[in-house]
DNA sequence: TCCATGACATCAA
DNA sequence: ATTGATGCCATGG
């Protein structure tokens, strides 16, 4: 059913995103990677603009590939500082630095 | 099935 | 930095 598959969705993309270490953040694109979706990165917006309703989310630690945090929610910025990531502006984040890197 | 929308990604100016 | 165009694909009407 069409209900499933949007779950299997929601559940991997909350799944990676439930991954991501404190003071560092992931870009959509990232994440629709890492579940196997790379052309869905619209799709990992959409949810996390829902994650509140599933649970409760890092999302504020997703970001997209310009490090531009999401528009209209201004209190992301104050939660990424507080998770002591250095903000390049109110609305920016510095990935050079944050971006969530697996391998090292 | 077609059309519009979206917390996106890339590329070209 | 900003704008426009194109791709990509699930979702809803």
């Amino acid at each position: 059913m069409k209900r499933v598959l949007e779950e299997n969705l929601i559940y991997e993309i909350l799944s990676v995103v439930e991954e991501i270490p404190k003071g560092s953040v992931a870009t959509y694109g990232q994440i629709a990677r890492l579940i196997g979706r790379d052309k869905n990165a619209r799709l990992v917006g959409k949810v996390l603009s829902m994650a509140e309703y599933y649970g409760e989310y890092p999302c504020h630690r997703v970001v997209n590939h310009a490090g531009r945090l999401a528009p209209g929610w201004i209190e992301q910025g104050d939660l990424l500082r507080n998770e002591g990531i250095p903000l390049k502006d109110e609305t920016h984040v510095d990935l050079k630095k944050c971006q969530w890197q697996f391998c090292l």
